[in-house]
RNA sequence: GCCCAGGUAGCUCAGUCGGUAGAGCAGCGGAUUGAAAAUCCGCGUGUCGGUGGUUCGAUUCCGCCCCUGGGCA
């Protein structure tokens, strides 16, 4: 073995992570989860995690391990995984990093600025500021208080607009100060396998459709309805499909309307998705994902 | 069979008092440093249903034909 690590990126629905548990398997590793919203224990089969019978095979972290109702973020992420990498370590499990979300990837492979953490009560006190006053003003006013920072923000994007003012007030320095030092990859120093897997659209537009079908098989409305008070703005809140389903039970849409809605949601994610893996993935080694078992033995092949 | 309303981008539709047309959605490309399954940016040639006529010029006006709704028989 001449790898430390296993980086697996793909779309959703090109079976990365079936694909991810044949590698660990093989090579005796263990998965840990890369993907933003299978964190979530309440969400498993809107997530599309990994089965019961799957965890069973091999070691499985970072799954289901945060309640819906925690504010997650890159940078919990980022702890979380050095955890799981030292615990995969100490039981000589070679960790196989499994997902699809790029920013999770940038902190493990080129490592998030070490910025403190912005108080709960900022952020809220923050985000209802700019409800308040307008993305507009708000915008304004950070361009007069940190305008290094405004400049190389979109004034229509509201929420990197946010994360910039409540950087500046916790902390009482620009976030693109913070941003010019940039901090330790976890992964640094690592020997590291790291693949994409590159599903053609042909090949991936029907897998989304039946993912869908699998969920509904699978009873994703019950799994819905059991997740009650869930604050709108919580990161967990915005997980596809998640509000489609809410919709539905309220009689707001029709089944097709559901079924059409999430489709056209995770085509499009899919799609932001593979503009990531294109221009910041370039230098991995890119897998054409046709057939399961062969892409498997590809993997294998370039990690032993 | 007759009357009315439509037929314009993949879809839903706007518009052109005659100078070959534009929104939303979809789609495509891009950005991405603690919400990232998020958030944001960019990209619009399409026999304007067909065919004749009027006109310097017709998607627009007129005739005929075809198709889709609705109404009357």
């Amino acid at each position: 073995m001449h790898v430390d690590a296993v980086l697996i990126a793909g779309p959703t629905a090109s079976g990365k992570s079936a694909a991810a548990l044949c590698v660990a398997e093989a090579i005796g590793g263990a998965l840990i989860n890369c993907d933003s919203m299978q964190v979530y224990s309440e969400l498993s089969i809107l997530t599309a995690r990994p089965p019961a019978a799957d965890m069973a095979r091999a070691p499985h972290l970072l799954y289901g391990h945060v309640s819906v109702h925690e504010r997650y973020s890159a940078g919990r992420y980022q702890a979380d995984a050095a955890e799981a990498l030292a615990r995969a370590r100490a039981d000589c499990k070679i960790p196989i990093f499994v997902g699809g979300t790029g920013l999770y990837f940038g902190a493990l492979s080129d490592g998030l600025s070490e910025i403190p953490q912005v108080p709960l009560s900022t952020h809220e006190a923050l985000r209802k500021q700019m409800l308040l006053e307008g993305n507009e003003a708000f915008y304004a006013k950070l361009r007069l208080r940190d305008p290094e920072t405004a400049a190389q923000l979109n004034p229509t994007d509201p929420q990197r607009v946010l994360r910039a003012m409540e950087v500046l007030e916790a902390t009482g320095r620009s976030l693109s100060s913070w941003q010019k030092e940039s901090g330790q990859p976890l992964l640094k120093n690592l020997r590291l396998a790291r693949f994409v897997l590159d599903s053609p659209r042909v090949v991936l537009l029907p897998r989304i459709a039946e993912r869908y079908r699998r969920m509904v098989e699978q009873g994703v409305l019950e799994e819905v309805r059991a997740i009650t008070g869930l604050d709108e703005n919580l990161p967990a809140a915005k997980t596809l499909g998640l509000r489609e389903f809410k919709e539905f039970d309220q009689g707001l849409l029709t089944a097709a309307q559901v079924e059409e809605a999430i489709n056209i949601g995770t085509r499009q994610y899919a799609k932001r998705q593979m503009t990531w893996f294109r221009n910041k993935m370039a230098d991995w080694t890119w897998i054409q994902a046709y057939d399961q078992s062969n892409i498997v033995a590809q993997m294998i092949k370039i990690i032993k």
